[in-house]
DNA sequence: GCCAACGTTGGC
DNA sequence: GCCAACGTTGGC
């Protein structure tokens, strides 16, 4: 099983509306990168940190739990969508995308600031400069560490 | 709101 | 295939 960490503006979707939806289709994302972390990488059953990013205290928030295999993501065949992306068809699908699930809140967050002064996470993607990821993966021994950080 | 650090686009 | 211009992300 692998881990994750998913940001998300918490003013678009936060980790209560996943609570209050319980499960959600994690649509808009527009990067190759993240895309293959999604189709290639995450199966059903792994599990996700929930990271809220522009906001007053980035960190994680939640775990989540991946629900789906990763299939098209329908916001690009929608010209109505901000997500609309002309130069894909149904055929041809570019973007991708899979379901999560809500699993819990943490009882704190564990801000980005915390996370960046702890030597024992210098090495995770996430704290990288200039990591602009919106989807990338989190060693398990990361994920076990932060996990104790709660 | 600013801006650094990216990723993407398109002219050549 | 290079790279300048542009758009976006996300911390601050």
């Amino acid at each position: 099983m692998n881990h994750w960490l998913m940001k998300s503006e918490p003013d678009a979707f936060s980790i209560d509306d996943l609570k209050r939806k319980k499960r959600e289709a994690w649509d808009g994302v527009r990067n190759y990168q993240a895309r293959n972390f999604m189709r290639d990488g995450m199966r059903p059953g792994d599990k996700v940190f929930f990271y809220h990013s522009n906001c007053a205290v980035p960190g994680i928030v939640g775990i989540a739990e991946v629900a789906s295999d990763a299939y098209p993501d329908p916001s690009q065949f929608d010209p109505e969508s901000k997500y609309f992306d002309p130069g894909s068809s149904r055929d041809k699908p570019r973007w991708m995308l899979v379901d999560v699930k809500f699993v819990k809140k943490l009882k704190r967050t564990i801000s980005l600031d915390e996370m960046k002064n702890d030597p024992a996470l210098a090495e995770m993607p996430l704290l990288r400069k200039g990591n602009r990821l919106s989807v990338m993966p989190v060693d398990a021994a990361h994920w076990k560490y932060i996990l104790a950080l709660e």
